[in-house]
DNA sequence: CTGCATCCTGGGCGATACTG
DNA sequence: CAGTATCGCCCAGGATGCAG
């Protein structure tokens, strides 16, 4: 409601890069493609697990997708697999260095919706009066 | 390459918040769905933009999409529409405040976009040597 | 210029069953 | 237990055309 600067929304920003920026995130985003990846990176971010227990923990995957998604994260280099035991077999994955420098964005997401879903609460509030 | 540490691969974090954390996550992609709006809003983040202008520099998105993706942007407090003339009708976009505060999550998106792409190209230099 | 309605296709994703 | 194969649904999103 206060009628702040009209400037650009973020200062130190410049036109040029805007092309770059985008592509770059694009990029990102590409890899992390799909409905499943970023949750199981999140999980993984809490240790290790098995197939099985991965399954379990991110409700509603099923296990054609858990599958493909894990190889295509393998073949990112976001995740190791390692086989733990034969018989009967069972395989651990993690995630790699490399992506264990996306869990700081991912939990920047993670406070942005924390914040996001205060608002929406708010919002259904404000119907009567103002509320704490 | 380097054996490094086994451990949980970021520390400071507790299983016991993994579901919440997970859920806020969900949360913010849920905002951020499709496969537009988190390019809508790098671009917004370098100043607002004609709805015409949008669908000229998001090299790709259609007239219903762009519309579509607005108009639950905006439902979603994430930008502001204002209508500049009547005579052509225009309109402007630019981002909230609210929004603003995705620029970062969004940068350091765009941040590691860079140093994938890096690796990728590195490792079909690496052709030559030992390939499984 | 902005924005909506309609039609239509591709592929993301789920369910189930099967192999090693 | 881990992973694959098959089938099929469904909807995100593209193309086009119309309206204010």
């Amino acid at each position: 409601m206060e009628n702040e600067t009209e400037k650009v929304p973020c200062e130190g920003r410049e036109y040029s890069n805007c092309g770059k920026h985008i592509a770059a995130v694009h990029d990102t985003m590409d890899v992390l493609n799909g409905k499943w990846k970023i949750t199981i990176i999140s999980l993984l971010g809490f240790g290790k697990r098995r197939y099985s227990e991965i399954l379990k923990e991110v409700t509603g995957i099923s296990g054609k997708m858990l599958s493909r998604e894990l190889k295509d994260m393998e073949m990112n280099l976001l995740i190791k697999r390692t086989v733990i035991s034969e018989q009967p077999i069972s395989v651990m994955y993690e995630l790699t260095d490399y992506c264990v420098d996306l869990l700081p964005v991912i939990d920047s997401l993670a406070e942005w919706g924390k914040r996001h879903r205060q608002c929406i609460v708010e919002q259904f509030k404000q119907e009567p009066v103002e509320v704490i």
